[in-house]
DNA sequence: AATTAGCACTCGTTAAGGTTGAGTGCTAAC
DNA sequence: GTTAGCACTCAACCTTAACGAGTGCTAATT
């Protein structure tokens, strides 16, 4: 579709305005060492490309900057991977080297890791509690009317609630209904933890009390509340820094975003395994129009865990943040699968 | 010190001031219905506040602005608390009508409405979870190295922390020395937990096996982690709607600090018990000498348990946050009275 | 046929000068 | 003690002009 002197020229002129944030003119292009053309062949170059679609004009009298279709054609097919620099590669090092006991940790410092070598925002997904089996489940009596319901997972993960009590349930009743649920499902995933809840253990459970449906459906609801601890970000102020964002209305829209987690799970949830950069809009939210999402999948055992991503400007330094990610996330596979045994 | 129609001018000053966000003149003032005397008579008492310090001017030809001795002057002696408005008082009371199960639920919910009614950025501090009594404690070994100690109050916090093992302990001791810690410190404040924990229990774990002692570190540790979960923020992007802060350098610093949690707990921490104001400078972080804190503690049978406090430009609603805070803070001390029994 | 030099043209940016108007301080009259 | 009057200040705004980075087009060159 493009001819090698126009990709060579695409090229260039999305890696200088990476760099600069200001238009490109062809003068600038032909000084540089690699492409040896005058300014007008350039200027012709530009002409049919920005005619092409892959880049546009501010105004006549600038020079060009990349369309959403031009970066697109740039990650596509021009962007060379290449491997981390000596600082990155000692930060992750040394990141890897930490010894941490909860996962949480990880995925947090995974995300102020990721925002601090990138001067972007983070966005990291941890891993859901549903691929996690169950260890131990136990509920603890506050008073007459109300306990604490635990679940404590094959990876460390507690969750835990405060719930209701099923009136006229005895406490040595919940003891004995806790018991039997621990016998009977310990090592279950919390995915099939339900159905088998109601499948294998309910039929046992109707010589016990009559409370026992409502006990059930208190030791469901713990797992209830998981979406917004799943999310974990990271330099959300490295969005001011972005000259695109000088405009503080522009930036509130983006940081507002960045508070609703519902919104944000989606955005990196929606992602096919793998690596994936959304630019501008191809993500579809009229705030992100500005911005590219870049995503990485994180699996173990071929079973994807969750997400590591970078928001920033549509003009971010592409080559970088995708070497980045798919190093982190190899890197986090190793260190993960700790605690998946 | 100030004769009345000193008062009365600043007070008028201020009052415009924050509503307008723009330098009061003479010729303003003199045509507000309250102050009864022409321009020229308004500009000499002007000037004699802005001798005495309580208002400056941006530069000669511009109107005057409070000074933060200004504002301290106006809250400490003109500003009427007044009573909440039909809006506030409907929504106040709309959420403390709701029944919630998890005191964090109501922390952060609280958080989310103070910035919401407001349109600043709010800081609560939860109460500190050793204020609170055992109810539970627990290990739950994940395998031979690690395991999860769990520790529950009385008000359904729960706590949890993922430990190592010390080598050579079986099960079978571990779980002795959790059912002995559990009948013997059960209803113990977590403050006299650490102490109590070596005093009274130490001496009859001798018994048992050589490696108790580490077991008790292990579970003093669940504890340390309290700090950052204290901290609930609501509206950070609401300082971006002041105009003081359009500019995006001087929002990102304090934004920046917002994330900080260190810093903020020492921020709401340091305040005594009762409403306290913090104007400019006063609070000695640079980056907030544009800014103003308001706090309000809220107690449980006479101790402190935590802080509300509402943090915006030092041209904040004095009267509205004040009035919100107390009547909030006194709201929030008859409902979280139901954890505390 | 492809490339390039040359040149007129566009248009945002910057600086300079001018006008406006809100606001002041001072003085003299009330 | 208060106020009217007036000269003065200065940010904000507008206009104008010069500048220059960059373009598109055409004609000459390779």
């Amino acid at each position: 579709m493009l001819t090698e002197r126009q990709r060579m020229i695409l090229n260039a002129i999305v890696d200088d305005y990476i760099r600069s944030a200001e238009p490109i003119g062809s003068r600038s292009i032909s000084k540089r060492g690699d492409v040896g053309f005058s300014p007008a062949t350039i200027r012709n170059e530009m002409s049919d490309l920005e005619e092409l679609g892959f880049l546009e004009q501010p105004h006549t009298s600038a020079g060009r900057i990349p369309s959403h279709k031009g970066y697109r054609y740039y990650v596509d097919h021009l962007v060379r991977h290449g491997t981390l620099d000596a600082h990155e590669l000692e930060t992750v090092k040394l990141f890897f080297a930490e010894k941490v006991q909860e996962m949480e940790e990880v995925i947090q410092h995974t995300a102020n890791m990721l925002s601090g070598l990138t001067n972007y925002t983070s966005i990291v997904l941890g891993p859901e509690v549903f691929t996690n089996t169950l260890k131990h489940l136990q509920i603890i009596p506050l008073n007459d009317k109300t306990a604490v319901a635990i679940i404590v997972t094959n990876t460390g993960h507690v969750e835990n609630k405060t719930v209701a009590i099923p009136p006229g349930l005895p406490m040595n009743e919940i003891e004995k209904v806790v018991n039997l649920l621990n016998a009977r499902l310990q090592g279950v995933p919390l995915l099939q933890f339900k159905s088998k809840l109601y499948t294998e253990v309910a039929g046992e459970l109707n010589k016990y009390a009559v409370g026992y449906h409502e006990l059930l459906n208190m030791v469901e609801s713990v797992l209830e509340n998981d979406e917004k601890d799943r999310i974990f970000l990271g330099g959300t102020t490295n969005m001011l820094t972005q000259p695109e964002f000088k405009d503080v209305d522009k930036v509130k829209n983006i940081l507002d975003l960045l508070e609703q987690t519902p919104v944000l799970f989606k955005l990196v949830t929606s992602s096919p395994t793998g690596l994936q950069i959304k630019i501008g809009s191809e993500n579809s939210l009229a705030a992100m129009n500005d911005c590219s999402l870049i995503t990485a999948t994180y699996s173990y055992d071929d079973q994807p865990l969750g997400t590591i991503g970078i928001l920033g400007p549509t003009r971010m330094e592409y080559a970088k943040v995708i070497r980045l990610l798919e190093h982190l996330s190899a890197n986090m596979e190793v260190l993960l699968s700790r605690w998946y045994k």
